[in-house]
DNA sequence: TACCTCCACGTTTTT
DNA sequence: CGTGGAGGTA
């Protein structure tokens, strides 16, 4: 037992061994979290604690879930398939399936992704009539999750006006859409199983009791929702490990609501916190720069980062004219680092927003230096790879409205609007399916033959695959569906071919996954004994589910030596030898429509907090005076970030040659210059309006009396004002 | 059905 | 400045 031990620093060891009660974590960023979680597990097993069935551990991502396992593992030789470490959503969907008659859904239950989510949200507003300019999507979209996220139905939410109330019919009418059809979004994966557990008593002590550890990652990240899941979990006195770091708290804008951790302390009893300040990865300049910036934030927890490696170089600042000789800059000296030997792998170019690595991409592409660009399509989202998906899941469960629409004319076989309409009206009318519609469509014509070849299709496609295993009955899907010839006839249609190969080989690798690793599930949770359905899961369910859980890599070519380039998002949990942050101006870092948001300087702050604490052993900030964004040329000031950082740590490099040479600054328009001070206005001011408020000016068109502004107002949102005839002063 | 033109929009995003 | 979506036309 000692052997696992060994090596942890003495917090590290309190939190590891930790016994009879929860304890909160309070883990700085390289302070080795994963490394006490891990441990903590494989301790608890080892010394015959626990038994592995009777613990949980939830993350929020799928790779450190994965990466959770694979330490298990190597630091225990037990097969960990069956236990019950995951994703909040991929525990949720285990429950789910487990109990799906209790939760009352189908077996065959389906998982939308966002996409899918905003295109039944698309179609539920259109059958309601309901004006989209006046009540957007995406809106709606954001509406049914934060309710469910607050554990809302629609027949709870209380709507203060018309919009609303507007907004929870479409709510309800989306709720009701999705028990017909048989398909689950996200945020219903965790609603439906925390009120399954609420309304099952028996279901509830079953798993309170088998749990005797909960293990939570990234705690700061948890919302709502997710808390009070765990919270009644673990109401019979399961012990709780919360891991997090409030200063890295980075999603409250999508709900993570880092005020759990307070709310754990005194909810849970905790007696004792355990604070890991020791950092094993950054260079003393770097984390004495990260915590002067995040000093400055109000009601932290409180934290502070040391090491002992030594204090290192001043984090470098540049300061450019233009954003291309921004670009310039960062480009040399990555060149320079490669020269003395650091792999560009380990160097990484971070960005508030994704509109900023256009800049740094062309440079980079001109440079001729190799990159990888994180973010954007991830494999199971894109176009073939959903066309395809969308057969398997008509095959799995007919009533999947959104998946028939997908594919019932693509590729193309005749069935145009006019004919889907039909059917559509038809299924209104008789309250059934469109698949059941188009069975029954009294149709006229050719539509007719049409309509019957695809549901022939689809049926022979159901009846000619049984017994075929899933990467089999992928195949033949994608090939008999004319998936295939489709973009085989199609100019650029090679990748997509690809794609769909690809996808064949996935549901191989994940077929041999669970053939190798079989589930210690039905010994372990003894489900007979207690008198649950355990039934097989069908290889095909699982693997759609898997397919909308884990949408996927985004880049196809890993491994090769190629600079990072990412937000500072898609940053978190990732170290880096040298770290470029980028765009450090007021109005892009901290980004402009924060700044109006409450918590939302801080929320930036942390952003910064982040980025900082990426780096190993060098760190670089940049900001341009000017900047070519949504084809307007801005004037920003540096960022107020920078200034919060000691000067005694900062390094100022302003090459001579920076300035005069490459990249000249653009020839100035000189509408440019007055844009920012018509009426001695200028951009990112704050007003005071006599009916609107307080706000911030946010753009500024035209000039004198002709002046238009807009402005941000704290309570009634944007507004465009004629600088003539709106009372501005200044506030 | 495919293509084209026009327009609106433009933080961060995992599951 | 670019892009993506929507809607109209051949």
């Amino acid at each position: 037992m000692s052997e696992l031990l060994k090596g942890l620093n003495q917090p590290q060891l309190d939190a590891t061994t930790h016994s009879d009660s929860s304890v909160l974590v309070l883990a700085g960023a390289g302070s080795g979290k994963t490394k006490v979680l891990t441990t903590r597990i494989a301790w608890l097993i080892q010394t015959g604690q626990i038994n592995p069935f009777e613990l949980m551990a939830v993350t929020f991502t799928n790779k450190a879930a994965k990466e959770m396992l694979f330490r298990i593992t190597s630091m225990l030789p037990i097969n960990t398939r069956g236990m019950w470490v995951g994703t909040f959503h991929g525990l949720c969907n285990r429950l789910l399936r487990t109990h799906f008659r209790e939760a009352n859904l189908p077996q065959t239950f389906q998982i939308l992704d966002s996409a899918d989510q905003l295109s039944l949200v698309k179609r539920v507003m259109k059958s309601l009539s309901i004006d989209e300019v006046r009540y957007p999507f995406r809106q709606a979209q954001y509406f049914i999750n934060s309710n469910k996220e607050e554990g809302l139905r629609p027949d709870k939410v209380e709507p203060v006006d018309d919009f609303g109330r507007t907004l929870t019919e479409v709510y309800r009418a989306y709720d009701r859409t999705c028990a017909n059809e048989g398909v689950v979004d996200f945020s219903e994966l965790l609603l439906r199983s925390y009120e399954l557990l609420l309304k099952n008593e028996r279901l509830l002590k079953h798993y309170q009791n088998r749990f005797k550890h909960i293990l939570v990652d990234e705690f700061q990240d948890t919302n709502r929702l997710q808390y009070a899941w765990l919270k009644l979990l673990a109401e019979q006195g399961a012990c709780v490990m919360a891991v997090g770091d409030d200063d890295q708290s980075i999603y409250a804008f999508r709900g993570a609501n880092s005020g759990n951790m307070l709310s754990f302390e005194t909810d849970f009893a905790i007696e004792k916190v355990v604070k890991l300040e020791q950092n094993y990865r950054s260079l003393g300049n770097i984390l004495d720069g990260a915590n002067a910036l995040i000093k400055n934030n109000d009601g932290r927890l409180g934290k502070n980062l040391w090491t002992d490696q030594g204090e290192g170089e001043p984090i470098r600042v540049f300061r450019a004219m233009t954003d291309g000789e921004e670009a310039s800059f960062i480009i040399e000296e990555i060149q320079a680092l490669r020269n003395s030997g650091t792999e560009l792998k380990n160097i990484a170019l971070l960005y508030r927003s994704n509109a900023q690595s256009r800049v740094l991409e062309h440079g980079l592409f001109s440079a001729g230096l190799p990159y990888r660009v994180y973010g954007g399509l991830r494999f199971f989202e894109r176009q073939e790879v959903k066309h395809a998906l969308a057969y398997l899941r008509l095959i799995a469960n007919t009533s999947d409205d959104g998946a028939l629409l997908r594919i019932i004319n693509f590729p193309t076989r005749g069935i145009g609007n006019r004919t889907i309409e039909n059917i559509r009206d038809l299924a209104e009318r008789s309250g059934s399916t469109l698949w059941q519609a188009a069975c029954s469509a009294p149709l006229s014509g050719r539509s007719v033959t049409a309509v019957t070849g695809f549901i022939n299709l689809i049926e022979k496609l159901k009846n000619e695959t049984l017994g075929f295993s899933l990467p089999d009955l992928i195949e033949h899907a994608i090939e008999s569906s004319g998936l295939v010839e489709h973009y085989q006839k199609d100019r650029d249609g090679q990748d997509r071919l690809e794609n769909l190969t690809e996808l064949i080989n996935a549901a191989s690798a994940f077929v041999a996954e669970r053939a190798s690793t079989p589930s210690l599930e039905p010994q372990m949770e003894n489900n007979a004994e207690e008198g649950f359905n355990v039934t097989e899961l069908d290889p095909l369910i699982d693997f759609l589910a898997h397919a909308s859980l884990e949408a996927g890599d985004n880049q196809a070519h890993a491994g090769e030596d190629a600079l990072q380039l990412m937000t500072v998002h898609a940053a978190k949990g990732l170290e880096f030898h040298s770290v470029f942050i980028s765009g450090l101006e007021e109005g892009l870092f901290p980004h402009e429509n924060s700044i109006n948001e409450h918590g939302g300087l801080e929320e930036e702050r942390r952003l910064m907090y982040v980025a900082m604490t990426r780096a190993m052993r060098r760190l670089y900030l940049s900001h341009s005076q000017m900047r070519m964004l949504h084809g307007q040329t801005r004037y920003n000031i540096e960022s107020r970030f920078i200034d919060e950082i000691p000067e005694t740590i900062l390094k100022k490099i302003n090459d001579a040659k920076f300035i005069t040479t490459s990249a000249a600054p653009r020839p100035h328009k000189p509408t440019m210059v007055s844009r920012n001070t018509p009426g001695g206005f200028r951009i990112g001011q704050q007003v005071k309006h006599a009916k609107f408020g307080i706000g911030i000016i946010v753009q500024v068109e035209g000039q004198g009396t002709d002046a238009r502004l807009q402005v941000n107002f704290r309570e009634s949102g944007l507004k465009w004002l004629a600088l003539e005839y709106a009372k501005l002063t200044q506030a």
